[in-house]
Formats: C-alpha cells, structure tokens, sequence
DNA sequence: CAAATACTGGAACAATCATTTCAGTATGTG
DNA sequence: CACATACTGAAATGATTGTTCCAGTATTTG
C-alpha cells in the first residue's frame, strides 16, 4: 500500500563501491557519493545509513561480486595447479587493465583502515583467510595429482600465495609493465616446481 | 644579525612523518601537525610550506632514515644470502612489534596516493627501484660465492623479493602472528636454493 | 639602540565535511 | 478518495578542513 522503491539496491551499492574503491574511504565524501549514485542524499541515508555502514556495504558487496569469482575458480572440480596459474595471470591482466591503478578493494582498505578500525580489519582478515584456504585446496588436490612434491607444507604455501598476492597488487600501484609483472608471477609460482 | 632558529628542521620533520606514517595524508590535519610536531602553525608553512610539501619533506625522510638503513645492510661489503635473510628477519621483527600497525610508509603510500598524484608515485617509483637494485647487487656476490644456482635470473629474483617485502607489509597489517609471518618468509627464500 | 629575523597565539578565511530535517511531489494500495 | 510510502531538492547544522595574516614578543648582530 505504497510506493516502490525505484532504484537497485545493488546496482547503486555498486557505483558505491567503486568510488570507495577509487578513491579510499576518507577521499570518498558523501557529496560525491550522492552524485556518483545517482540517488537522492535523503535515500542514500535511508537506504545504507551513514558513511561507515554504506563503507561496509561496499565491502561485503566487493566480496561477493569480486573475491568469490576468484574463490569460486579455486573452487572448481578437481582444479589443481593451472587453476593458481590461471588466477595469477588474471590478477595480471586486471592490473595491467587497470587504468585508474584501483588496485584490490580489500588491500587499498587493509593499509587505509585496519590500524584504526577493528571492525573494518576483522572482516578484511576474514577474507584473507578465504582466500587462502581456496589456494590450500587447490593446493591439495595438485599434491593429490601428484603436481606437487608431498614433501611439501601445503598450509604455509596457501600463506605464501596469499602474502604474493598482495604483493603484486602493490606492485602495480607502481609499475604496470606486462614483463615485470609476468616476472614476479613467475619466480613467484616457482615455489611449486 | 637575527634571532636563531630554535627547533631542529630534521626533528620536527621525523614528528611530521610519524603522524603521515601512522594516519596517511588524508587523514592527517594540519592542525594535528601543529600539535604533534610542537611548532608553531606560522612557522610551519613558513619553513615547510604547505600539506603536500611536508608531506613529501616526510617521504625524503623516511627515505634517508629508514629505508636507507635497509639498503645499506644489503650493499655492505661482501653482502650476500645471509644479508637477505637478516632483512627479511628484521621486516618480521619490524611488523610484530608494530603496534600501530604504521607498516611501511611506502607502501601506504603507494596505495593511498600512486593512482592520483604522478609526484609522489615518481618518488615512490624510484624508491622501489633502489630496493630492487640492492637486492640484486647482493644476489650477485651470492651467485659469485657459489650460494645461488649460477641458472638463476638474478634481476627477476630482485623484482620478485621485492614484490614479496610489500606483500608481507600488507599480511603483517591483517595478521601479526610471528609464525604466520615467519612461514611466509620461509617460503618466500626457499626460491633462492 | 636599531634593524632583522623568529617566535607566539589567535583570528579570519572560504571551502568542505557528514548528517539531519523538511516541505513538496509522485506513486502505489485499500 | 485516503493513506502510506518513496521520491526530490534544498536548506541548515555544526564541525573541520587548509591556508593566510597580523599584532606582539623574543632574540640576535651590527
């Protein structure tokens, strides 16, 4: 017995998101915002609350539209060594793409927010701990092939793959060459051999 | 025939570039800059001029006074596989007794600023470069004395350490625990033998 | 003493910040 | 039609932002 509400919870969270991505959280101002989303300043608030809650949105909206793609490849049916392979050179060609150099949500936001906000860096450390228990699966199932020495600790390359991972989207905030990043990549997965 | 300076330039700079460090650029006001580095605001915009420049007066700094520390362990005569380990034992030691979680100045700064200021990203850019190319120096008396496979890409190995120091900043920001990061090191110098 | 420089503290500036509120209009259901 | 909800646009709030300016005081050198 009202209105309907006209917009896409999803679809202006989105826009959200990518300005926080852009630009951080405290470069973010909520006039941006209103125009960036293309919804009123009275619905935004109504909608997602105050900076901080529509911050989180944007968070868990990056999750479930970004990191579990990423996830979900790890995932896949009896993926096993080229399925690491097939995610590092997306994270590449991502990087390489990325004309604004936004870099991953979630590592922007761990140095910008996790010193000062615990609620922000429980989630963020939830999601490394994802992240790195999809590569200790895939992990095992190429032990289990036999593409990886059994000698090896499954667990502590999980970590490993995890920390590079990181590492490389700090790179490409700094240098975006193709072959330097392909580098990296490669001494990287070389651990494996 | 005047009155002296009375606060050291290079001490109320190291309190500049501690609140920079700790906060980010955006985050830091000029009115806490007052407060913390104990000058007065005139004298401030008059001996650094404004935000940015003291920022970047506070990255020079932390250039000379930290990062430099680092590359000279790496270039001391003889230098080779062990000077490695010795940084990245330090870079743990660094990251678990960081309270503030303030990681390295760099790599906050890559990612809060890269993207939008071409200045700083240079400067960064550079930096980086330094890095890379005291890991390489040492990686050649390495190979030299026999420590590293004479087949090795010494120059990728370089980008890769340095590639794998900055994902340990990030790790070390979501996760402090000792073990965890110690693993990752371990896993990280096992491509040197 | 006189001139020059460096300090202090605070005021003033215009701009921007996040947030709240409100009056008015549109669109739906009973 | 009546009521409920959702929209719009704008204004107002009070705080904070970076920066400039100034009057007054202190310290040094010629």
């Amino acid at each position: 017995m009202a209105r309907q509400k006209e917009f896409e919870k999803e679809e202006v969270l989105e826009k959200a998101m990518d300005a926080f991505w852009r630009f951080g959280f405290e470069r973010t101002s909520m006039q941006s915002l209103v125009k960036n989303m293309g919804i009123n300043r009275s619905s935004l608030y109504e909608t997602f609350g105050d900076k901080r809650s529509l911050f989180e949105a944007a968070i868990t909206h990056y999750e479930k539209t970004r990191m579990q793609g990423m996830v979900d490849c790890l995932q896949e049916m009896g993926a096993s060594k080229p399925a690491i392979a097939k995610v590092f050179d997306s994270l590449i060609d991502q990087s390489i793409s990325d004309e604004e150099r936004r870099g991953c949500f979630l590592t922007n936001t761990a140095i910008e927010l996790c010193p000062h906000d615990p609620s922000v860096a429980k989630k963020i450390a939830t999601d490394m701990k994802i992240v790195e228990q999809a590569f200790y699966k895939v992990l095992v199932n190429a032990q289990a092939k036999g593409e990886i020495d059994p000698q090896k600790d499954l667990s502590q390359i999980a970590q490993y793959l995890t920390s590079s991972f990181q590492g490389i989207r700090v790179m490409a905030k700094i240098n975006q060459e193709p072959e330097f990043l392909k580098n990296i990549v490669k001494v990287t997965l070389s651990v494996l051999d």
